[in-house]
DNA sequence: TATTTCTGCTACGCTACCGTAGCGTAGCGG
DNA sequence: CCGCTACGCTACGGTAGCGTAGCAGAAATA
């Protein structure tokens, strides 16, 4: 693709450009109100009609600055990586597991991201460039649990050549399932039943070694 | 909104009417192409002209059958529910859960309705329409499980007040999880881990057990 | 102050898709 | 064999959305 030669937006923009301030005021407007947006039509259904309608921002300008409709929509999608973030470190992995999904929980029924998700989830399946937004912003969100696993190795509460990839897959799983799927409720005592079930496998002998 | 008073298709195709075989014919092709054109577009890309061309049907003779394209989608998302039946019982629920979630890690990459199920979980997030169909296909796709951790309390294998809604989720939320979001292939040996961390914890005393 | 840059506005052209009308014809059931 | 029903076809009207052109005015920059 490489539509005009540098159109990236994430690549280069340590230029001296973007100092105008209205540049920045249009694309901070532009960008809030697709978010805004999205969460209400998911990403199908976000038009730049509608975009420039809710920012105020003249369509011919909203393409002054994005290309196309898909720029637009990538960019408004890796803005959701801003802000949400805390590495808390509760000392054992239990405490920091029940802390992580304790938060997770409440945000997939609360954050705007949780309902911009299923669209994103579903582009991806076809289109790659999407593919790799969702990758992105999928590592961003395991990051924490990650952390605090690796932790957990290195104090010694999980075996060094454990699975941590099944294990994270375990704790956040059934949380995801339950918002999208199976559209149940999430309480504390399902957080403790899941917690419980993974981390007592952990401490159980190698049930999370991969045996291969 | 009942459209045209009894325009349910569920609800009464006992009448004497779709004997004729060229609507029999008709409906079977459309719908047969809207499932094809749905796994390769997803729901919303789904368009009447499109599945007219793809199935050989002229356009007039679909809105003779379905009103709109809501209401083909709809159809044509529940015939998903046609064949793939199979209950083994395997006598355990090692056993019953081994085969279960091994048959469903294959169709979760290989089956029609996986390529599907991400478009429907995004519609149902704004369609109430489609979120019971949603909740129909869920119910299916969970009835399986569902049965073998009922057989499993009977036995005594699993306490008679375990949470049983909690454990499918264990159980399945992974495999989904790696399907939509982390995007990792699914392996035995993840089968093998999921379902010890958790079975474990169904004999360990009440890990699963609501203490409500 | 003078110049450059950015913006808003109106007005387009274009395409895709929805859903309908009317006609002639082919297949079905009796 | 006859009447009814369903079908295919062409042709519409209408809408929504993409992306562009050109101009006038405001705001930044120098």
């Amino acid at each position: 693709m490489a539509n005009k030669a540098g159109e990236d937006e994430a690549s280069a923009p340590s230029q001296r450009r973007t100092l105008d301030p209205r540049v920045v005021a249009s694309r901070e407007r532009v960008l809030a109100a697709a978010l805004d947006l999205m969460t209400e039509t998911g990403l199908g259904g976000l038009t730049i009609d509608d975009v420039s309608k809710r920012s105020g921002v003249a369509k011919t300008t909203i393409y002054r600055h994005w290309p196309n409709r898909t720029a637009l929509i990538i960019d408004t999608c890796l803005q959701m990586t801003d802000g949400d973030e805390d590495p808390p470190d509760t000392g054992s992995i239990e405490g920091d597991a029940k802390a992580i999904l304790t938060e997770l929980a409440e945000l997939l029924f609360t954050a705007r991201w949780s309902s911009i998700t299923p669209s994103i989830v579903d582009a991806a399946e076809r289109d790659p460039k999407i593919a790799e937004v969702h990758g992105r912003l999928q590592r961003w969100h395991a990051a924490p649990l990650r952390a605090a696993l690796e932790r957990a190795v290195h104090r010694g509460e999980i075996s060094a050549d454990a699975d941590l990839s099944a294990i994270a897959a375990a704790l956040r799983g059934p949380l995801y399932f339950r918002r999208w799927f199976s559209r149940e409720p999430i309480d504390e005592n399902f957080l403790d039943l899941i917690i419980q079930s993974v981390l007592a496998g952990c401490r159980l002998g190698d049930t999370w070694t991969s045996t291969s």
